[in-house]
RNA sequence: GGGCCUAUAGCUCAGCCGGCUAGAGCGCACGACUGAUAAUCGUGAGGUCAGAGGUUCGAGUCCUCUUAGGCCCA
């Protein structure tokens, strides 16, 4: 671009010129202006993120996003989802993937025709945001929160939530995210509110929602649960009493004591053991203890512990053969009635440590709460909302479980009584709460549940329907964690959150569900505030037996709210029920893969239990981003990558190239500003290079595309070559996307657009300056224009703003008739004509003449520059090298082709490899080494043909690498033979080529001067020359040539005062020059 | 502890239904080109296809086990 500027103007009237292009030139176009305007020069070195500036204030000043969707209604809809993401934290590298995944398909199928809704979401509720509101008043635990007031800490979450708003607005914008932002659907809205309890409430009435208990991990101090990601930041390593305890079997087969042995490292738990639990399928075997005269029951695999010497097993039973033996309470609190203290079956009993018999209190253990329900054993918990025992625990009543001193009297207390095997102190990981440092302990709270269980089968299949991507979703992670379905533990016990919409009495325990405002109105007369916390609370009535209906305390869990989204977004039934069964369900979704039990799942679950059918078609499941080294990113680790200022460095295209092209989506991947500036480097500038050339040299000839009609039948085969590869591109492009796979578009394109400047432009170069408008050069005009309008179409959904820019800047200026953006044309479609396999496969074979030819001058060490008289190219591929010759002829600078049989020019000759020779065959060595010299035709013939050949008796076999076959030309060059094919390059050097040799040299040197000085290409200058005699001569000689080439109006032979002075070496010939513009 | 995924050149990735001597880009070294030029072209070095078994005429590819990493869940 710089020749471009005249030297004395410099830099600065450059930029200006560029600015004031840029926003008078194609952006001013209006729909209404009918006059084709000048195509732009490119500066190709504008910074990507000025570029992307320019075309988003370009799409918001034509509000291109709203027509894309305006112009396709009544087309076929594309239904998508938009995943709520929260506000209350900045984005990060995986959510940068996610929108461009996001983007891409709704883009694509907009410009196939359908209509695309793009509702943007936001999960507001949940725990995260109520700790940042605790962090931020410096409180802690629901204690603190009660005193600090509900209603103040409500309003604080609310605020919070959308603190990141604005950087999220910033960076959706920036990278490109077309979704409506301004219309929104949020979770903490009451419309939103009220079709979820719509949701709930047809839930209920099937049945389907109940209360129960729920272990969860529960931190005494704070009075909470925690989630499991909160658990995971509070481990560390503790030593705790852990005992063995001994379990007196009732009914012994024979009088001597028999007990069961179970381990644990909680003794506070042994108070509410109600049952014992072995692995049905494992072998159990019975202890003599001889010096104790006991008996014990352990499993087999674990005998070994207990076996003492003297001991012996005197049986064996399968887990199941114990089922039902009853034992003595260690304890005397289990008062309640019903069936307890005995063995249980349970497949989630290992062998691996303790004794394969598992002590359950269903209080205090998942596992041993549903083994129990299982198999009817009762419930009990004495321990309270604090972790101390209740009174029931006589002995211990009102101390901390999790004291030591608690559990070591535990274990005296069984001791004095014998019933204690062993104990030891184990150190082990255990949680601690996060926020106090509290040991957490396992502990059931009332909960509601939604019965998921009652409709797996039909999930399971409304899964199976669905095409997930990656595949192995539907059937691994997701399909295995529908097999292993529970019930939805829907309540969470706290504030910030969708209040659960469950009425019940004081008095008589009536139960109401309420599914909408209305309802509520006509129950209780009134309605609150708003739907949250603390205000629907206030909200009571009279209950038919006198009694007052109270909401019950709880919130549900965000994945609820979000679950909901395909009927909330719409206020859905309350509103919008003809945009819902025209935007249900989804065509596609696509989140990260963590999501599996996320967002895919209450989806289904809330769409399953209430359509009966899937809420999505296409599921796009996405990896991770990790860092360079392959970690994750935290911010602890410092190794966080923000995609705004990525996009700052890179430019959104780039961001979204790396992200598509890089990697299947679903693998995970790393991220880094090295790999997407090369992803730039290698896509983006390449296309935008190609862009500024075709641009520089469009506006030079003031080119306008639709002042020429040429078919392609009457262009040249480089061209109708291009053609061929363009449509073959649309079509694989457009196979590829059809199929949700990005990826394998975005490396055709990246591949097309690399073939475009590296072999199609570069070779055409010359026919873009040659003078006059001739056909060729309208033939080179024109496909390069076909072949970018094209492909800024075809990459308009990857890499939506260079797409735009060359769009507007070759296309619109060309035709004001076209769509004023990119974004609004309809997809390509191949012409199936144009796409010539054969010259595709005719253009494999001349790259690879011209590569081998490039070998051998590399080889001969003779430049490029220096003409050469003959190259030698297979006789049998006349045919198609032919129709190719001034391609290849110019590509390698010879003065003619010569097509001939291998023979002609060559004799093979056996070249052995004396180490593997001499492996096999030892001291023959130098007799087969001169027998090989002397090889006969035949015997080289032989050798080609079956990879072996006999010499002095001797085997000499190709596959063991005892010898392969050497050409040697037979005239004066090199030669390179392939299987596919061989070239011979002459490199006898004539006088006259020396000579021409020279001439190009010389050209080369004033033509760097030239630009240098940063000359327009058009401008005529001055040279002076001295230097050595040969040279002199021969720049005189060829001055006409040499004065056409360099636009020279004058040559001076005195030194004289120029722009430029520089001394050449000129093949080891001195040469002085100095240029300056002629008049 | 369970489930799912991943493992191919120094790095990032292709490699179809099992079938030529396992490829590309980047990086590195060397050379070329020079009217797109902070661009471009070529050559070279660099591989125990994570490891071990198996199926097969033939395995990077299919099966089993092991190892390492990632994710989800306990």
């Amino acid at each position: 671009m710089h020749q471009l500027v005249p030297a004395r103007d410099g830099f600065l009237f450059y930029v200006r010129f560029c600015v004031a292009a840029v926003f008078r030139r194609p952006f001013a176009a209006s729909e209404e202006r009918s006059q084709a305007t000048m195509i732009r020069r490119v500066d190709a070195k504008e910074r990507a993120r000025d570029r992307e500036q320019r075309i988003l204030e370009f799409w918001e000043a034509h509000q291109v996003f709203q027509k894309s969707e305006e112009i396709r209604r009544g087309g076929p809809e594309f239904v998508f989802y938009e995943g709520p993401p929260t506000a209350n934290g900045r984005p990060h590298s995986g959510h940068v993937l996610t929108r461009v995944m996001k983007d891409v398909y709704p883009r694509y199928k907009t410009m196939k025709g359908y209509h695309v809704e793009r509702k943007a979401g936001w999960d507001t509720h949940g725990l995260p945001v109520e700790i940042e509101v605790e962090k931020k008043f410096g409180i802690s635990g629901k204690k603190q929160i009660e005193k600090f007031g509900v209603e103040r800490f409500i309003e604080a979450c609310r605020e919070s939530v959308f603190q990141y708003e604005a950087v999220w607005r910033e960076m959706t914008a920036k990278l490109g995210y077309w979704v409506d932002l301004d219309h929104p659907y949020m979770t903490l809205s009451d419309d939103y509110i009220e079709s979820v309890w719509y949701l709930l409430k047809t839930i209920y009435d099937q049945g389907y929602l109940y209360q129960g208990h729920r272990v969860s991990p529960y931190c005494p101090h704070c009075e909470t649960t925690l989630s499991s990601h909160e658990v995971a930041q509070g481990y560390k390593d503790v030593k705790d009493l852990s005992v063995t305890a001994k379990f007196r079997v009732l009914a012994p087969p024979a009088d001597v004591p028999t007990f069961f042995l179970a381990w644990t490292t909680t003794p506070w738990t042994l108070p509410s053991n109600v049952a014992l639990a072995v692995h049905p399928e494992l072998r159990y075997a019975l202890i003599h203890a001889a010096d104790r005269g006991e008996r014990y029951w352990v499993a087999d695999d674990r005998k070994a512990q207990f076996l003492q010497p003297g001991d012996e097993v005197v049986e064996t039973k399968t887990g199941a053969e114990l089922l039902g033996i009853a034992y003595e309470p260690l304890f005397p609190y289990v008062q309640v009635e019903g069936r307890k203290h005995i063995v249980v079956t349970s497949s989630h009993v290992t062998a691996e440590s303790g004794t394969g018999i598992v002590h359950l209190a269903p209080a205090f253990g998942e596992e041993d709460y549903r083994v129990c329900k299982e198999h009817g054993v009762v419930y009990v918990n004495f321990v309270d909302l604090s972790g101390r025992f209740t009174p029931e625990v006589t002995d211990f009543a009102g101390r901390f479980v999790k004291d030591e001193e608690t559990n070591v009297d535990i274990v005296k207390h069984l001791a004095a009584r014998g019933l204690v095997y062993e104990k030891h102190k184990h150190e082990h990981a255990y949680p601690h709460c996060w926020r106090c440092d509290t040991p957490l302990i396992y502990y059931a709270i009332d909960s509601w549940f939604v019965r998921t269980t009652a409709v797996k089968d039909l999930m399971i299949a409304n899964a199976k329907a669905v095409n997930w991507m990656p595949e192995h979703i539907r059937d691994g992670r997701f399909g295995n964690f529908l097999e292993n379905m529970v019930d939805w533990n829907l309540s969470r016990s706290r504030y910030w959150g969708t209040p659960l919409p469950i009425w019940v009495c004081d008095q008589c325990g009536e139960r109401a569900c309420i599914g909408s405002k209305a309802e509520l109105q006509s129950k209780a007369g009134r309605l609150p505030k708003e739907l949250h916390k603390p205000y629907i609370d206030d909200i009571t009535w009279r209950c038919a037996c006198g009694g007052t209906m109270r909401r019950v305390p709880e919130v549900i869990d965000v994945w609820f709210d979000s679950g909901s989204m395909p009927f909330a977004q719409l206020h859905y039934p309350f509103e919008n029920q003809e945009a819902f069964s025209r935007l249900f369900p989804a065509d596609f979704i696509s989140e990260a893969v963590d999501q599996t039990r996320g967002w895919f799942y209450s989806l289904l679950a809330i769409s399953t239990l209430v359509t009966g059918k899937a809420p999505y078609k296409n599921v796009l499941v996405l990896g991770h981003v990790l860092d360079e080294q392959g970690k994750k990113m935290s911010k602890s680790k410092g190794n966080v990558i923000d995609p705004l200022e990525a996009i700052e460095m890179h430019g959104a295209d780039a961001l979204r190239f790396y992200f598509l092209s890089n990697t299947q989506p679903w693998n995970s991947q790393r991220f880094y500003h090295k790999a997407v500036a090369e992803s730039k480097a290698k896509f983006i500038d390449l296309l935008q290079n190609v862009h500024a050339f075709y641009a520089l040299y469009a506006s030079l000839d003031g080119f306008a595309p639709s002042a020429h009609q040429l078919p392609p039948a009457k262009r040249s085969l480089m061209d109708r070559w291009l053609l061929a590869r363009l449509h073959d591109l649309i079509r694989r492009v457009d196979t590829a996307m059809e199929a949700y796979d990005a990826t394998t578009a975005a490396r055709l394109l990246q591949d097309f657009v690399t073939d475009l400047s590296t072999w199609y432009v570069r070779r055409g170069r010359e026919r873009y300056w040659a003078s006059g408008m001739g056909d060729d050069k309208v033939a080179a005009f024109l496909t390069l224009y076909e072949a970018l309008a094209t492909v800024a179409k075809l990459a308009a959904p990857l890499v939506p703003f260079i797409a735009e820019d060359i769009y507007q800047n070759v296309v619109r200026s060309a035709d004001p008739h076209a769509p004023i953006s990119v974004h609004l044309c309809d997809f390509p479609q191949a012409d199936p004509s144009l796409i010539d396999e054969t010259l595709l496969a005719e253009m494999d074979l001349v790259i690879r003449a011209v590569e081998m030819g490039r070998y051998l001058r590399n080889e001969a060490k003779i430049k490029t520059r220096q003409p050469l008289s003959v190259l030698y190219l297979p006789k049998d591929q006349e045919a198609v090298l032919r129709k190719f010759e001034d391609v290849i002829q110019d590509e390698l600078n010879v003065k003619r082709i010569e097509y001939v049989h291998l023979d002609a020019i060559a004799k093979p000759e056996l070249y052995l490899n004396l180490r593997a020779v001499g492996q096999a065959y030892g001291k023959l060595v130098p007799v087969l080494n001169e027998a090989a010299k002397r090889a006969t035709p035949e015997q080289i013939r032989a050798f080609l043909e079956t990879g072996v050949v006999e010499l002095e008796g001797c085997a000499i076999r190709a596959d063991e690498g005892h010898a392969e076959l050497r050409y040697h030309p037979k005239f004066a060059g090199v030669i390179q033979v392939t299987p596919r094919g061989f070239a011979g390059l002459c490199t006898e050097l004539t006088p006259e080529l020396i000579e021409e040799g020279y001439v190009r040299e010389i050209i080369s040197k004033m033509q760097m001067m030239r630009k240098e000085v940063n000359y327009n290409v058009t401008d005529r200058v001055v040279f002076s020359a001295q230097g050595d005699a040969e040279v002199m001569r021969i720049l005189q000689d060829h001055y006409d040539e040499i004065a056409a080439t360099v636009l020279i109006e004058r040559l001076e032979l005195e030194p004289m005062a120029g722009d430029l002075t520089k001394e050449w070496d000129v093949n080891g010939k001195r040469l002085t020059l100095s240029v300056r513009k002629g008049g």
